[in-house]
Order: structure tokens, then sequence, then C-alpha cells
DNA sequence: CTGTTAGCGCTTTCAT
DNA sequence: ATGAAAGCGCTAACAG
């Protein structure tokens, strides 16, 4: 099962082994002739160059790590794919790790790439390690979070604009007391959706009401628990603007177990129009995230870094829009109280 | 940026080459005293190996690939997770690949541990091209699918055994025309859940009716869909066990657009135990595969083969079992019908 | 244009 | 127990 090496090419095509190495990456530094020679032998004896040997002696691996906050967070399956694609178009693989909240995770994959293991690493994830800062940084691209401690290159979407947009879908059906389930308050994707929350209000005239501002934690339980205690502190509202698709699912179950219609007494709406959005009963109007894209540009990112372009800092934004579905609706009227 | 090599810490530690890499590798090879000079070296420069030079030399990457059927699938999240977590625990990385139903894509990635540059597949697709079989396979692991060309080492469930289970607790609900929305009959996995239908069928004594099967693609829509056509085709039915979770949802809402209340009048059996599963409204009945269990056993049998293990080709079954939840009721009696 | 040669950074005989 | 030396498979000066 021993394979072939370069040596056993070159005493077959009967050239030396930098001719081989020549012909098979540089082409046109080689005549025509020994070309086909080399050709001819690398066809007969199926020889594909070792790539680890290739990669140890340019230093290079043509492999990226992504490292998320949540491997099991169903939102970064499309990013995912926007990375994989870009990557793979460009003969990069992609290494996907799981932060798990846990920094010794994160600094094992920084690691690697400080071990030659991959060239680089694109973050989504804003938790870095102090002790990574200790050593110099490894080629890296932040995605979707941010982190405060070093200005990296980064690509985002500019949430507080984005949950402004769907805020402002509601106001503009005429709702006034509009309810919001945050995210973790320690994320600034979840604070920046909340200050969308209040600009919309705002813009509209209306005195943002702390009340109506419940904590999740981007799970489902979370959207039905804090639709709970808004019910229960018996706060009225028209509306939820959920932080993610998956609470704003969970806010519905929350709503209607009380005996709450969707959207007839309480519209609802989403961030990210993930795969809950459409499993959603109605579908949720959600604010969607280009995925995919913010994917594949993280890699061009990543790629123009490798390539030793100078790269802005600058966030790079993605447009983000709004997928209108049947979970919003006008504004009951006082008047006519459900029917 | 020059990074320091193992000759650095050679010459502070005042030893050879040799013995720092013995000292780091087999500490027990060499005496106390020289191991500890060579720590110090190692801890005063903050030496790490390349771990890309030491890689090349022992022929080994310690990284395995995932190949999935198609990477947007968010089944596979939970499997990843198994698979990440066994393989971070026994030092080994996991590049994810989408097959993507394209055969270029599978060669590529078998390529690639032909290349030296992955010490493993694991397959987690059945599209094997057979230009694969040309050469001979790298170390390999199937799992969730069947390859039927060659007999490689498997992790499964047992699809038909499942189904029936499913299929059985609707049985015992008293339901006897029970529909059935398949996967895409291309798949193993798909026509022994049908299988497993007849199977709990038969064994009650029903006479499984063709017109309730129902070709679908796994997709939510394709679940609307199919239960359109039943809906359309003026079959009497009680219950719908759709094939996995994302084609229940579809059907619970073509079901709820023509009025039919899940589970008053109609029952929805899923499979997966996804995110739709609780997602759903109601959250769905469902066969629960133990994802994560089936990625870390397939990770483990994955080290046990790049270990030298001798291991078996017989297939290896996780468990599954019945989550049950509020989309599965009796069935309603031919007296009452409806409120 | 082609061949010779010197490594990349490390592990592992083989002597000592 | 330690050191010298021989590579792993390939690329890239450098000569010719």
């Amino acid at each position: 099962m021993k394979r072939l090496t370069i040596r056993g090419v070159a005493e077959i095509a009967g050239v030396s082994i930098a001719t081989v190495s020549r012909a098979l990456t540089h082409p046109e530094r080689v005549t025509e002739a020994t070309r086909e020679k080399v050709e001819k032998a690398v066809r007969e004896t199926g020889f594909v160059p070792n790539s680890q040997a290739v990669n140890f002696r340019r230093r290079s691996t043509r492999s990226v790590i992504l490292l998320v906050r949540d491997i099991s967070n169903a939102f970064y399956l499309d990013v995912y794919r926007g990375v994989e694609e870009t990557a793979f178009a460009s003969g990069y693989h992609v290494l996907m790790g799981d932060g798990a909240g846990d920094d010794k995770r994160i600094l094992h994959y920084i690691d690697m790439v400080r071990n030659r293991l991959a060239d680089g690493l694109i973050l989504m994830t804003s938790r870095l390690p102090k002790q990574a800062l200790a050593a110099p940084l490894p080629p890296m691209v932040v995605s979707l979070e941010e982190i405060d401690s070093v200005r990296l290159p980064t690509v985002a979407v500019d949430n507080r604009a984005a949950a402004r947009l769907g805020v402002e879908h509601l106001v503009s059906l005429g709702h006034r007391r509009i309810a919001h389930i945050t995210g973790p308050m320690h994320l600034k994707m979840a604070t920046d959706r909340l200050a969308g929350w209040r600009d919309a209000l705002d813009a509209a005239g209306v005195e943002p009401d702390p009340a109506l501002v419940l904590e999740g934690d981007f799970h489902l339980s979370s959207g039905a628990a804090a639709t709970e205690r808004l019910l229960a502190s018996g706060a009225k509202f028209t509306a939820i603007f959920a932080s993610n698709d998956e609470m704003a699912v969970g806010a519905i179950a929350a709503l209607r177990a009380r005996g709450r219609r969707v959207p007839d007494d309480v519209s609802i709406l989403g961030f990210d129009d993930s795969v809950y959005a459409l499993a959603a009963d109605p579908p949720l109007t959600t604010v969607r995230q280009p995925r995919r894209e913010i994917g594949s540009r993280s890699m061009d990112l990543m790629i123009a870094i490798l390539d030793g372009e100078e790269v802005s800092r600058e966030p790079l934004l993605s447009d983000v829009d709004l997928a209108v579905r049947r979970s919003t609706a006008p504004a009951p009227t006082n008047k006519r109280r459900s029917r």
C-alpha cells in the first residue's frame, strides 16, 4: 500500500524530480515535450502529490477554522454553507469548531492555527479569552459578533437598524404597545436589537415602556417563559418582538396556551428567518439575515487576508430585509376586543 | 515572526534536538534532569511544536472528514456535535463536508484522505460514486445510511423497527386508517420506514392501503403537498405518519388550512425528534433518534479503525424511542365526528 | 529549460 | 540516556 512519490514518477518519465514538480505546478516553465512525458507518467501511475508534504513545504494548510458560539444552533447551518462553498471554490477546507462557551476550547482552536494546523480563524463568538492576546493573533476575521478588546476585520449586520426595521413594520400596522423579548444581555447583538426596538418607538413618538422588556436566552423555552411573565404582569401589549425566531415560537405557544390568538390578538415578530420561521404556525414575520452571504463574505475576507491583501477594519455590513408572513396583523382596535 | 523550532530549544537547553523531541513525546525515556532542562527551555521560549511537521513525519493528520448528504439539514447538527466532542477528546479534528448530491464533491473529499489531508472519512450519505471504488478505499465508516456496493463498518438505527414502534403507538390509540408520507424512495431509510409502517399495520391485522402512501422529499413543503393530495383524494384517515418531523410540520399546516384539527381530528407522528418537533404546534409525538450518540459512536468506530483495531462490519445499531407529545390522541370515534 | 542540492521541522533508528 | 544522522515528500534557489 506504499504510495508512489514524485521520485517514482520522475524515474518513469525519465526526468528529475524537480522537473516533475515544475511540470505539475508551473507547466509553463517546461517544454511541451517534457510536460507530456510527465503527464503520461502521472496518468499511468495514478500519482497524486502528497498534500501534506506540499503544505508543509509551503507553510500553508489551505484550511481555515470556523469557530461558532454554539454548534447546535441551527442558525449556523447556512452560514457554514456559505463559508464552505466559498472555501471549496478556492481550494480551502473548513474545520468547524464549537466554542461551547468554553475558553479552553476557544484557546485550543486558536492554537491550532498557531501550530500550523490551519491558516486562519473565522470567529463567530464574541468570546476571545484575554490569554489569547498574550501572543500575536493569527489571521482572523470576526463575524456576526464583536470583540471589543481588539479591532479585527469584521463581517456583520447592523442589528440595531435591522431591529428597527422590523419594529417599524409593527408600528406601521398600528401597534404601539410592543413588547420585546431580548437575547442574553451580555451579547452585543442583543443590546443592539433592543436599541433598535427603542429607536423605532422613539421615532413613532411612543415612550418605550421598560415593563415590556423581558430577557430571554435565545432558546424556545425562554421565549415562552418571558411571555408568561409578561402575561402575568398584566401589562397591556398588542405585539411582541422576539430577538430571534426560536423565542418567537415559544412566545406563540405561551400565548395560545392562554387563549390569545396570533396574529388576531397579538402580532409576533421574529428575527433571523431561521428554520423556525416557516415551521411556526402561523409562519413568522421576521427580520431576515443573509446567513449564507455572511458566510461567504467572511471566507472571502479570510482569503484576502491570507493572500496578504490589505483589508479594512471597518465592519462589512450585510443588508437585512423583512420577511412578512402571517404572524403580524394590524393592531386590534380597543373597541372590538377579539371576536 | 519567525517561530522558534526544536533546534532553538535544544540550544537553550544545552541538549540535542533528539533529546528535546524525546523529552516532549516520551518523557520517561530521559532522565529527570534533562527533562527539567528541556521543560524549562520550552517554558521560557513558549515553544510549541509545529504540528504540520509532526504529522508529516508521522504520516497522520489527526483529522477526519464528516461528509453529510445535505449540510443545511438541521438533523446533522447534533450528529456533528457528537462527532466533534468525541474527536476533540481524542485530539482529532473534524472537517465537515457537504455532499450536496454531487459526485464530484464526494470524490473530492475521498481524495482528501487519499492525499493525506485527513486520516479517515465518516460518510453520512449513501452516495458513493463507483469511481471511488477504482482505488482502494481509505479508512471509512458509514453512518445513518447504507452503501450496497461495499460492506463497510456502519453505525445506524433500525429504521424499520423504529417506524414500526411509532406506528404501533398510533395503532394502540385506536387508529386504523394511518397514512404515511415517505421520504425520497431512493433512500433506504425511506423504504425501511415504509416497511415499518406496513409491519405495524400487519401486526394489527390491518390491510395496508396503498392509497394512503404519499411520497415526500423530507422537506416541509413536500409534507404539506402530500397532505393536500391525500385530502383531495378523498381517502379516509385518522392519522398521518410522516417520515421526518419537517414533513410532519408541513402536514399539520395543510390540515389546519383545511379546517382539520390536530390531534382531535387527525393525529400526527413524526420521525427524528429534530428542532421541528418542539417548534411544532402541537409539539410532535415523534420517533427519537439518538443523534449525538450516533455521532460519537461513529467517531469511536473511526478511531478504532485508525488505531488498527479489528472492527466488525456488522452494523452498530443505536436504540430509538418514542417521544410522546401532543400531536397524537385517540382516534376519533365514528359516532361523534368532532364537536 | 533542466538537474543538483539544500532544506521545511520533526521523529527515530543506530551507535556510543 | 544521549547524540548524530537519515530521512518523510516536496519545492525552490542555484548552476549549468
